[in-house]
RNA sequence: CGCGGGGUGGAGCAGUCCGGUAGCUCGUCAGGCUCAUAACCUGAAGGUCACAGGUUCAAAUCCUGUCCCCGCACCCA
């Protein structure tokens, strides 16, 4: 038995995410959950709202709010909707958590020890209204490069130049609209990553199964040449600058910026999931303290990469303590909206709790696992969404369980069928299913997402074709012994298909296992002919609500007028 | 010459690393079955693998060049 660390990269507090971050991270990392955990490995699938930054702050201002409060009531909504989706966290996290600042604090004390944080002074833009310094988008001004009067601190929306907030020309601060803006002296502390360049190389070049996206990004960064980043921000909102209580000295108004904390954040929650649970989280992290034999698994977005290629290795390794690092960073493109971005204000794309209004989770689940962005980006349309929904769930899986279990219930009186001997279809269906099966977990063991989701459909049409070559209605007329192998065999096989399609729909797995009376949730093993003689003869089976309703062109024309998308 | 990803039958994709009958789903056409959510099963048509050179007995796959699409460094997966 293996012990599997699974993450997804962190939602950001900042309200409720679109079906993208879903499809990209958190998806296919509870299949690869549910799918590991079936089949018997110790499994902990951590995820965690990223909570700190400027966009929390503003957010929350803009909403009223004091951040804190904001944040609170953000988690709670992203972690019911969460569940809503049927994902499979063993802990949804915070990472303004007591746990990741001390490990945050941890980790920066100990960096600072060998030389690799330090702190440097910068010049940065002062607010005398405002009583702070103002970061990245507090401060607007006329852009340096083209005269765009509304340019941030960071970038002008205008001509794209990456800017100082300091070369803005009028400057104003976007809190108070004050001008009485002036430029101080600040310090701020920088991670070396120059320093670490030929460690994180060393490390990158050993990770010998990262898919080519993770690996051209990571050496995408390295071959351009890391650079010292900055991981302080003259913000309250975030992990204070301070180890064990005392704050470090010119830094007691600063906190750490959000990309430095977020990723530890990964160690942080499976903190809280052992505070909470009575668990020991260093089994987990620590390669001194049992971690040696466990295999992590990252998924997230290509924009992510090289945070988790790069930047936070850099923590880890620069450390020189033994934490655990990554063995499999799995990266998705973006899941697009009609070939463009998904976007809020435009009204374009459908949301987490918008989609659930529509259809059901399993349809969500399954569309995005079956069509998951892995080798380039892909775009979401609705006809492709409701071909999904109405030939792989409706057609070949819910008409196959709806067919044999209405067939059994008409014809057989509703019990699984006794006696009788497996034939000759038997055997041949055993072994492609055995066929099927294994390339099935070849693929998933790989997080090869769309693959094992053709792997899953081919096994429902294996049963939909024995049924039509057994043909159970006609060996009724002159063999009710054989039509009550192959009725038996073929209920056996709808429980199968709940077993094996679980990490994709576990909804409706779990409602097929409830009409056949099945409890097994285990991954089925290699003796096949085993596995579909699990049920046990006479025991009663009923035939479940229709399990998935198809999608008409009626509802197909509203919902492209309501969320966009039919423009195109 | 900024960087990364991609260009494969009508649509969406796999195959490209490690050259050797071009595969899958949808759609289309024909046939079968009638247990089922007018569903299921079988078969067929349809591709000069963006383009142009090159290497090779052999190239979607390797090399060179060209064209086109998407993304990119506040934030957003």
């Amino acid at each position: 038995m293996a012990r599997i660390l699974i993450t997804s990269a962190l939602p950001y507090i900042n309200g409720i995410k679109h079906l993208g971050n879903l499809a990209g991270s958190m998806l296919p990392a509870d299949a690869y959950a549910r799918f590991q955990r079936a089949r018997g490995n110790e499994t902990l699938y951590i995820c965690a709202t990223d909570e700190h930054g400027t966009p929390a702050e503003l957010a929350a201002a803009a909403a009223g709010q004091d951040v804190a409060t904001y944040c609170a009531e953000q988690h709670e909504l992203q972690k019911t909707i969460g569940a809503a989706y049927g994902l499979s966290f063993d802990w949804f996290g915070r990472s303004s958590s007591p746990q990741n600042r001390e490990l945050t604090q941890h980790f920066a004390h100990v960096l600072l020890e060998k030389g690799l944080i330090e702190p440097r002074t910068d010049k940065m833009i002062y607010s005398n209204a405002d009583g702070r310094f103002l970061p990245d988008r507090y401060v607007e001004g006329i852009c340096p490069v083209c005269s765009f009067p509304r340019a941030r601190g960071d970038q002008c929306d205008n001509c794209g130049s990456l800017l100082d907030p300091v070369d803005l020309i009028e400057p104003y601060s976007t809190i108070s609209g004050s001008r009485d803006l002036e430029v101080r002296d600040t310090r701020h502390l920088y991670l070396r990553q120059t320093a670490l360049a030929d460690t994180i190389r060393a490390w990158v070049d050993s990770k010998t199964e990262w898919p080519a996206l993770t690996k051209s990004i990571a050496y995408k960064h390295l071959d351009e040449g890391l650079i010292d980043r900055g991981v302080t921000r003259d913000l309250s909102w975030g992990v204070p600058v301070a180890y064990e209580g005392v704050p470090l000295p010119g830094f007691e108004t600063k906190v750490f910026y959000v990309w430095f904390d977020a990723p530890i954040e990964y160690i942080g929650a499976t903190a809280e999931w052992a505070a909470a649970t009575g668990n020991d989280w260093r089994s987990w992290w620590r390669t001194d303290e049992g971690a040696g034999d466990v295999r992590y698994v990252q998924l997230m977005g290509k924009d992510n990469v090289a945070f988790h290629s790069v930047s936070f290795p850099a923590t880890l390794l620069g450390s020189g303590e033994p934490w655990k690092t990554v063995d499999m960073l799995k990266s998705f493109n973006w899941l697009n909206w009609y070939g463009g971005k998904f976007s809020t204000s435009q009204n374009r794309g459908v949301f987490m709790d918008q989609a659930l209004e529509l259809l059901p989770a399993d349809a969500w689940r399954w569309y995005l696992l079956a069509n998951s962005p892995e080798g380039s980006d892909t775009a979401f349309t609705w006809e492709q969404f409701a071909t999904a929904v109405n030939k792989d769930l409706a057609d070949v899986l819910g008409n196959f369980v709806n067919r044999i279990l209405k067939f059994c219930e008409t014809r057989l009186g509703g019990v699984v069928p006794e006696g009788g001997e497996a034939g000759p279809r038997e055997l041949q269906l055993y072994a492609d299913i055995g066929k099927s099966v294994a390339e099935l977990n070849a693929n998933l063991e790989a997080i090869e997402i769309r693959k094992s989701a053709q792997a899953v459909r081919a096994l429902w049409v294996l049963g939909n074709e024995y049924l039509a070559e057994a043909a159970p209605w006609t060996a009724m007329k002159t063999d009710p012994v054989r039509a009550g192998v192959i009725v038996r065999t073929a209920l056996n096989l709808t429980a199968l298909f709940a077993r094996v399609s679980s990490p994709f729909i576990p909804f409706a797995a779990e409602t097929i296992g409830t009409a056949l009376g099945q409890h097994e949730k285990s991954w089925p093993g290699e003796d096949i002919a085993a596995e579909l003689n699990r049920l046990t003869p006479g025991a009663a089976v009923r035939t479940p609500e229709v399990l998935f309703r198809k999608i008409d062109d009626v509802q197909l024309a509203e919902w492209g007028e309501r969320f966009g998308g039919a423009e195109a």
